[in-house]
Parts: structure tokens; C-alpha cells; sequence
RNA sequence: UGGGGUGUGGCCAAGUGGUUAAGGCAGCGGGUUUUGAUCCCGCCAUUCGUAGGUUCGAAUCCUACCACCCCAGCCA
């Protein structure tokens, strides 16, 4: 296989081990609770985690969790659950909630130091005095307070004394930076509501300004990974933890976002889509999240590879969905179990066969005996896919037509006998002869067809439903429309009943199936054991259909 | 018209003054094939946003210009 492509972080690090001016990374993966993880995500889970393990180093995952009012221990779950499956461990669990004791206690060191202040203007006259972005902003009346009496005025906001929205902290630095972070931000805002893990500890919640940076020195982060719209943000990051005692120097380094094409990964649209219902919920297969990417069958080597493929810079950059279809393709090549299963039947009656059905073993992977092997009767009756006969073919078509000949996958060649149509002027059963000759593994015949088609016994297969799925908008920047329920493709399930072999039922729920010549699938975890839902992950790629 | 960024083939992306500008994806052509899949081979930027300049030599340095992205939450 390839090395591992490079990018300037990667370069960086190893930049800095090679000089000694480090000897540990280590890295953190911080999400808010307050969604599922989608693939954007994904995205800096293997930049953060993959850094870590390449280096030697050390990896946390932190709740970035200092709004209660969006948060969840549904989220927290979830996001655990998305990270391991992805395939990493954390060196350790933590939440900034843990540390809003040290944060209260820093803040206090600021407004003990003339550093920040509590204001009480309210939060219209604060966005009016904050200028724009040409113009300064105006200093606030309460600016000027004594240490004492902002010290006096925060205490009694933790306290519960001061109703939300009455006062807020403030950093001070100035009210004219061109750069509007500078502007005074917020470091504490009061809010009367639970967190989801300090409880009812706390009514004064700190913003992620505040927060972030001491989280990152308080764990020993060397490299505090985020996203490019942080990047105005860094200044204030690194004067937050100039001003404080913190037992450690972290450093900010920004990278683009990922972009996919014809999906959404702004968290509050996802969740928008998921509360209106027009996906079943987070996990709905059409949904770039981890957790729709996994129940769609999706692997997550696959995942990774896509990652890795993608690469980090600082470029604005739109991935084509290809990508992401083209690593998911070729991790599950590898690994999937190929089975038979025919998606739209037309029903092909061998006439000169009257025995009982013949058992074949045929291998779940051609390329990889482990996999073992399965048996698929073969009878008189069959289903074939509608799509592989032709009464009137097109140029270049191989498959079955009148007066031709095609092999039965793993089975026999058959010839073109005759042709039933129905009462709806549709065909509705192909009649063949088979060549005993041709059996597949003992062919002496020197027979060679062009087309070899997949096939089921109609006796013995089995009714399944297929959820097929398509991209859930119809345009490629989904993200970009205020609201994307407006775009949605309304053919992007297309649920479907098939017949398949009997044996895909005797493999693990959690394996990996290619329907040969059809796609990937993977049974749907939510499925009944009477009535068996595949999800198709991705086609084939198919220069048939394209050449069409 | 403020500040911060980014511009290398259709989409990503290496490259940081010196051979014919890596690689991946897509595309195209061919071979293998009992999946029109996989696999294999070949092709695919005289040119690096544009225009000047420095230099024996520039995608890499300088200047100007152009385009696009982010920032005015008590969200992250």
C-alpha cells in the first residue's frame, strides 16, 4: 500500500521532535455535546487521534460542554460510541465541566488583576457598543469598576443573586481592536439551568473563549487542533492563557473544514432535518453522520480511508462524494461476504430440467478462501434481474437476449428457448436450456459466453426488503440554503423487496455483503428476524450504465 | 471601505530557488476476469489566480492587482 500522505501538521510535529523542542504530543478530540458526530468530525477524530498514535503521544476526548442549554447526555453517549467505533481509545475521558472550579478560581485571578470585568449593560447595548467591523466599539460604563467590586458582582452571579441576562464577564482588552474578538468578549454569562453533568453546581456557565484554552493547558494539549473560523480567535486564546497561571503553554493550530459535496454538516441544520422528521433520526442511513455512515454499512476502515485521502490544509476545499463512495468501495471489496440476491425478478424457467435441485458450494469471496463457503441450490425455477434480459437489446449488450446464451454465476450456461409475456405486454418469464456441459468448476465444454449473470433458486430464496439509498438533497451545497429541507431529494429511499439466497441469513448480523453485481449491503440493525431489511451502503461501480 | 486567511489539472493534494510539477480520486484507452465489479498496464498541468520584477535559474523571493472564504453570539 501507499505511506501515509503527509500535511503541514504532521510535518510540523515531526519538525519539532527532530529540532527537541518537544518530546510528547499530545492532542485532543473536542466536541460539544449537543449533536451526533457527523463525517466532518470524522475528519479531525483521525487528524487528532491519528497524530497521537503516529507520534507516540497521547490523545484526549473532552466534552466541550459549557452550554447546558444545547446539551445532552444522549450526545455524550453517542459521541463515545461514534469515536471507539471509528477505532480509537482515549488516553483520557474528560469534560470542561470538570474544571470550572480552576476556571472560577482563574477568573477571579483576572478580575483581581484589572483583566476583566463584570458588566451589566444587557446584551442589545453590548452588541451596539461593540462598533462593526470598521468602525470601534465604545466603551462600557461598567468598564472602569474597582477589583472589588467586579469581584463582589461575580460572586453573587455564581451565587444565583443576579437573574440571566443581568450581568456577564467580561475580558478587558479593547474596545477599538480591529480585531472584533478582542472586543471585550464574554468569558461568564448567567444561565439558571442543569448541566448535564455538574448538575445544578453552577448558574454562571463560562464561553468557550474562556473555557477552551485553560481545558487544553490544564490537560498538557502541546497541540490544540481546530477549524479555520477559530483562527480570529487564537489572539485571544493566547492572552487568556499569558494572563493566568497555567501549568502549560498549549498552541493553536487551525485547519480547514471539510466540505461534502450535497451534504450537510452544520450540526443545527442535521438536527433541524431529524426534528421535522424528514430522516428517521441521527442515525438514518442517508445522514453523513457517524452513526448513519455505520448503520448504512459504511466500514470504518472505510472511513478512515476517506480521511486519509482527503488530507489537511488550510484551503477551502469541497470533497466529491465519490471519495468518500470510492474509499467505502474499496475497503469493503476487501472484506465484504459476496452473496446472491436478485433485486427485480423475472422469473427464468430452465424446461429441460427435471431433476430435484443440485446443491453447489460456492465461496462467500473468490479471492479469499478464509471466508469459506456457502451452498445455493439450483432448480428448475430461478429469478433472474429484469435488467438482464433484453427482448430487444441495445448495442453492446451482454446479458441474456433471444437466441443467446449466458452463464448462471457459479452455476451452468443456459440458452434462450422462448418467452412468456404476460397480460400487461410485460415479459414475464424467460424459458432456457441449460448445457450440463458447462457446470461451473467442471466445464469441458470450451464454451465461452460474454455475459455471466447472478441468479436465485425461486424455491428456496428468500423475501428481503432493500432500502436503496441516494443522496438526501437534490443540489450539491445543500449547506449552503438556509433551510435544506427544501432541497431534499424525495427519492433518496427507495425501499424495495428482493429474493435472496437462503445463507445470507446464516452470517453475523454485523458482516459486510456485496450482492454481487448490485452493491454493497448491510443488514439493518433494526430489522425483524421475519422480515429482513438490507441497507444498500454504495452501487457498484457500473461502465454498463454509464455507457448508456 | 476594518481584521484574519486561501489561491497548483474536474475534485483533493505534495512541493518552500536548480532534473521532464509527486500521489490519490474521477476520466479516457488497453489487458485479465464465471461480478460490464475487483485486479493490472498506459494516458491525462510546457504549467502553478493575474501582471510585472529579481535571478544563470521561480510554483517556490519581491511588487501590484484579482478572486474566494471567515469574523460584529451572553454558540462552539
Amino acid at each position: 500500500m501507499s505511506e501515509k500522505p503527509t500535511n503541514f501538521i504532521r510535518t510540523k510535529i515531526a519538525d519539532q521532535i527532530k529540532q527537541g523542542q518537544i518530546s510528547e504530543i499530545v492532542t485532543r478530540f473536542p466536541p460539544e455535546p449537543n449533536g451526533y458526530l457527523h463525517v466532518g468530525h470524522a475528519k479531525s477524530i483521525c487528524l487528532n487521534f491519528g497524530l497521537a498514535e503516529e507520534f507516540g503521544g497521547r490523545c484526549n476526548l473532552r466534552f466541550d460542554d459549557t452550554n447546558p442549554e444545547k446539551e445532552s447526555q444522549e450526545y455524550i453517549d453517542a459521541i463515545e460510541n461514534d469515536v471507539r467505533w471509528l477505532g480509537f481509545e482515549w488516553s483520557n475521558l474528560c469534560h470542561t465541566a470538570d474544571y470550572f472550579e480552576q476556571l472560577f478560581d482563574w477568573a477571579l485571578h483576572l478580575i483581581r488583576n484589572g483583566d476583566a470585568y463584570v458588566d451589566e449593560q444587557s446584551a442589545e447595548a453590548m452588541r451596539l457598543n461593540r462598533g462593526t467591523l470598521t468602525e470601534p466599539g465604545v466603551d462600557s460604563p461598567y468598564r472602569d469598576r474597582s477589583p472589588e467590586e467586579n469581584e463582589a458582582l461575580f460572586c453573587k452571579m455564581r451565587d444565583g443573586e443576579l437573574p440571566e441576562g443581568a450581568a456577564v464577564l467580561r475580558a478587558k482588552i479593547s474596545m477599538s481592536a480591529p480585531n472584533v474578538n478582542l472586543r471585550d468578549p464574554a468569558l461568564y454569562r448567567i444561565r439558571h439551568i442543569a448541566h448535564p453533568r455538574a448538575g445544578d453546581q453552577w448558574c454562571i456557565y463560562p464561553t468557550y473563549d474562556y473555557a477552551h484554552g485553560q481545558s487544553d493547558a490544564i490537560e498538557g494539549i502541546t497541540h490544540s487542533l481546530c477549524t479555520l473560523e477559530f483562527e480570529d480567535h487564537r489572539p485571544l486564546y493566547e492572552w487568556l492563557l499569558k494572563k493566568l497561571p497555567v501549568p502549560s503553554r498549549p498552541k493553536q493550530t487551525e485547519f480547514s473544514r471539510l466540505e461534502l459535496e450535497g451534504t450537510v454538516t452544520s450540526k443545527r441544520k442535521l438536527n433541524a432535518l431529524v426534528q421535522a422528521g424528514h430522516v428517521s433520526g441521527w442515525d438514518d442511513p442517508r445522514m453523513p453522520t457517524i452513526a448513519g455512515m455505520r448503520r448504512r454499512g459504511y466500514s470504518p476502515e472505510g472511513i478512515r480511508l476517506f480521511c486519509e485521502r482527503i488530507g489537511v490544509t488550510r484551503k477551502p476545499n469541497t470533497i466529491e462524494l465519490q471519495i468518500l463512495e470510492g474509499s467505502v468501495r474499496d475497503d469493503l471489496e476487501g472484506r465484504a461476504h459476496k452473496a446472491m440476491v436478485v433485486l427485480d425478478p423475472l422469473k427464468l424457467v430452465v424446461t429441460n430440467w427435471d431433476q430435484a435441485p443440485l446443491e453447489l458450494t460456492v465461496p462467500w469471496h473468490p479471492k479469499r478462501p478464509e471466508f469459506g463457503s456457502r451452498t445455493m441450490s439450483f432448480g428448475r425455477e430461478l429469478y433472474i434481474d429484469r435488467s438482464d434480459f433484453a427482448l430487444d437489446p441495445p448495442e453492446g449488450f451482454f446479458r441474456l437476449i433471444p437466441g443467446g446464451s449466458v452463464r448462471l454465476k457459479y452455476g451452468f450456461i443456459v440458452d434462450f428457448d422462448d418467452v412468456v409475456i404476460g397480460d400487461d405486454g410485460q415479459v414475464s418469464e424467460v424459458h432456457v436450456r441449460y448445457d450440463p456441459a458447462t457446470r461451473s468448476g467442471e466445464d469441458q465444454s470450451g464454451r465461452k459466453v460474454k455475459g455471466t449473470i447472478h441468479w436465485v433458486h425461486a424455491e428456496s430464496a428468500c423475501a428481503v426488503d432493500v432500502h436503496l439509498y441516494d443522496r438526501l438533497f437534490t443540489v450539491a451545497d445543500p449547506g449552503s440554503y438556509d433551510d435544506p429541507a427544501s432541497v431534499i431529494n424525495p427519492e433518496s429511499l427507495i425501499v424495495g423487496q428482493a429474493w435472496a439466497e437462503p445463507s445470507l441469513h446464516t452470517r453475523m448480523p454485523e458482516a459486510f455483503f456485496q450482492f454481487e453485481r448490485v452493491g454493497f449491503f448491510k443488514q439493518d440493525p433494526a430489522c425483524e428476524a421475519d422480515r429482513m431489511i438490507y441497507n444498500r451502503s454504495v452501487t457498484l461501480k457500473d461502465a454498463w450504465a454509464k455507457k448508456q
